[in-house]
Parts: structure tokens; sequence; C-alpha cells
DNA sequence: CCCATTAATTGATCTGCATCAAGGTTCACG
DNA sequence: CGTGAACCTTGATGCAGATCAATTAATGGG
């Protein structure tokens, strides 16, 4: 299946790729008109960074398309990702002044971008928002439970294992297949960001994707394309479940 | 300052010591009134376990008084913390049958519970109720980011140093005062459950303590009656930003 | 009051990952 | 085509924290 990314905004909500995963999912066509007032979209580069920690929020808003990483900077300059925003991922948090984390593009995005004060303001008058809005923070709370385990109990080569089980399953999720056998994808962070997420260095990353390679758990075409023969295999050098039991 | 503890359910909400901030914080008397119809009170003793992970959600409530910690378990038996509830603290997901977490009192505890069907219908109807489980959700989802960081990137010693600066801020933003100069709290936590809040062994867990203690950042009466002579000294060794900025 | 049980401390040793260091690949651009 | 920059891999070594093991408080029940 071929990466035909977005790389230009959608004409209308009825052409956009994530109007049914967004916070407007729920919204009915004279929600989204009002919506359609109060946002504009803005493209970024690859290696920009959205929002800078301690800056004023000007917006709120969904990704459209691309990938951005939030994360956390300690004064010595050690850092964690906390977020891996993905297309349909909603961005900052209404009632808030001051961001709290560094949002960074990986690649090319488009986001869709509602101005704070009205975005408030709709959402004290419009159920449907808020509601969407607290499913999907839940869904963010379990992720990132998910993700407390592998960063406080599991071994470098399961956290590997973790992160490409996440990343393959999510874009399986998003093509609307069960993930199963055979799994093809590109890897959307550098070894680096991968690091990053999973509280390794680089070096271990490194070490640990080629352990996996020799032990034929993954194949490899460059440095970014993976192969998953087995998923259920992957699964278990996770340290998961062994039956994948689906939780999104 | 002394640990009266509730150990009886309110008499009603009036008397309700989570009021001003449980899920309910936003309702007025006509939607407490309808929640009363649903809800009842649960008394739990320490160390049993409210829910296990894969059961069926019976009910969705709030902490009323006590301490219970949210845990996840792998296969082999390695435990992370996820999760630690005190009291106006929210249990259970709406619209999801099956609980993904270990939820343990580590004290005696009171639940203001609520039937599911019907809280999840009075969501849908009453917006106050969603709005405000919203903002809880946000807070923990900035909480679990937190400590994210802890896990991934702390040292030993600044992991400890950083549960403790939690615990202080949460007891005196919990007695409304500022967190300066010196503070005096009891840890709720066994060092177990500090090894598991910490992705530690609970030898590591003693050993810092000790560390800390001798190096005079806190002062031990007993296992659990800590006096932190200094808050922002607690603070520098947790590796957090000097001045301390409050978040919540 | 004593004994059993659970929680905590402290020591000795081992090991997984970090750190330091040196190339190797890929790709954009002059 | 050659050069620099970004990214990645691999090796050697050191150390923080895990593991294994023994001892010492606390706590509660008969």
């Amino acid at each position: 299946m071929l990466n035909e990314t977005l790389t230009a905004a959608p004409r209308s909500c009825g052409d956009c790729p994530i109007q049914h995963r967004a916070v407007c999912a729920r919204c009915d066509a004279d929600e989204l008109a009002q919506l359609d007032k109060m946002k504009y979209y803005r493209n970024f580069e690859a290696g920009q960074t959205l929002i800078w920690a301690g800056d004023r929020m000007e917006f709120v808003g969904s990704v459209v398309s691309g990938i951005a990483t939030l994360t956390q900077t300690m004064e010595d300059g050690r850092t964690q990702m906390v977020g891996l925003l993905l297309p349909s991922d909603f961005v900052g948090r209404p009632g808030r002044g001051v961001a709290p984390y560094d949002v960074v593009a990986t690649t090319d995005m488009v986001m869709c971008c509602f101005r704070m004060k009205p975005f408030e303001a709709m959402m004290e008058a419009t159920p449907h928002i808020s509601q969407r809005l607290l499913q999907m923070t839940l869904d963010e709370l379990d992720a990132a439970r998910e993700w407390m385990l592998v960063l406080g109990r599991k071994t470098a080569r399961e956290k590997i294992a973790s992160l490409l089980s996440i990343i393959a399953r999510r874009n399986s999720t998003l093509h609307l297949e069960q993930p199963t056998g055979q799994i093809v994808f590109d890897l959307p962070l550098t070894r680096d960001a991968m690091a990053d997420y999973l509280g390794l260095t680089l070096e271990t990353v490194s070490r640990q994707v080629s352990a996996l390679k020799r032990d034929g758990v993954i194949e490899l075409e460059g440095k970014r394309h993976v192969t998953v023969p087995d998923f259920h295999r992957l699964l278990a050098e996770a340290g998961d479940d062994s039956d994948g039991g689906m939780l999104v």
C-alpha cells in the first residue's frame, strides 16, 4: 500500500481525511459550519517546531497529515518524548495559556487550527466537542499508561519491539486492517527519536534493531522500511500478551 | 497537622469532603439529586483489590477518602504502577466494559460509586459532568507525562526526590498551602509500592531514601514520617526547574 | 509477652545499558 | 564527481541499578 500523504489542506470538511476520527467527528453540519469560522490550515515542514514549551498558546487543533512529537526537556538537556501525534490527534489544551511541551514536526505536516477563544466558547456550548475530546483524551491516557509500563519495566529489546508493534498497529488500524501475519511499514522516526521515545540512547536503539534483524524478528530495507514476517512473534518479543487483545 | 481521615461515607453531598474537586464539582442541586439516585458508597480495606484487570466493570466512581493504586502486570510478573488515586480522583471509564488495570487500596478507603449504565446516560445528557471529567482527565494526562519523564530519564535518586516532591505538593495543595520551606507528611506507600511507581527495585528505593536522609535532604521518623527541611532543595534533587512553577 | 509475619535496611556481586570513540552510509548540493 | 552533513552502526569500557543474600526493625495475634 502506497503512502499517499496529503500535503495540502482539504478543500472542505467533507474532503477531510480525518473527519471521522478528529475532535469534530461527532459534530453535525451546523456545528461544522460554526467551526469553519474559527479554523485555518497551517503547513509545517519536517523538523520545524510548532510550539515551544513555555510559549503562549495561540491555537489548538488537529493533525490532518504528517507526524509530530511532544517532548519534555530537563535543564541539563535530557529529553523524553511524551506524545506521538498522528493524523486526527489533537494538539493543545483548551483553557491553558502556556504550552508545557515542545511540539515538533518529524515530517511535513498539515494542521487544522482553531483560534483558542472561540473554540473554548464553543466547547462550553456544544457538548459534542467536549464529549469527543473526552474520548480522545481517555484513549491518550491509556496509551500513556501503556507507555509507562514500557519505560519503567521493559528491557531495551522489549522496548524496541513494543515501539515497532505500536507503529505497526496504528498503521494497520489506519488502513482498517487487522494486524496479522506479515506487516510492512516505514518507520516515522529517526533512531534518535526512537531513543527519546523509549528512554534509551540512540546507540542502544541501533544495537537492538540490529539484533532483532539478526534474529529474524524483523527485516530491514534501508534504515526505515520494516517488514514484520510474524506479528505475533513481535508481540512476544515485546513481552505483551500472546493473544493480541486489541485495546484500540 | 493531623490526618483526620474520613472513614465513613458522608451523609450527603453537602458534607462531602471532595465535593469541589470530584466529577460532580460543577453539578447543580438538580444534577446532584439525579446522581444521588444512582450512587452508593462502598468501603474497602487496606490491601483489598477493588478491581482486577480483565474483570467486567460494574461501576465508576470517586475516591472519597484513602488511597488506591492503578497497576499493570506483565505475564512474567513484572509490575508498573500507572496511577495513584487520591481523594477526588475518578475511577473507571464510562463506556468501557472491562478493566485494563488492577485497582488496589493501599489504605482503608471510601468510594462514591455510580452504576455504569445510568451514569453513562447522564453523561450524554449533562454537559457539566463530561466537561468536568475532561478537565480531570487532561490533568491526569499531564501527570502521566511528567511521570514518563521520571521513568525514562531520571536517575534513581532523582526518581525518589521526584516522588517525594509530588506527594509533598499534593498534600499541601489538599491543605491549601503553598509548598515552601519546611514540609511534613506521611508516605502513603510502602518501599515496594514506591519501587513499583518509579520502575525501580525496593532495594534501590531503600538505599536512595537512606542516601537522601544521610545528605540532609529529608529527615525520617520511623519509616513513613517525612520532614523536608527545604522544599527547593528537594526540587533541585529531583532535577526539576529551580523556580517551582506550579502547574496544578 | 512471645513468636510469626511483613516491611525495611544493608552488603556483595553481577549485568544491561550508557558512555566514549571510530567508522560507514546516504543524500543534497556545489 | 566530490564534499559535507546528517544519520546510522559497531566496538570497547565503565557504572548505576538489579539481583542475591543476610540481618534488623515493626506489627499483630494467640
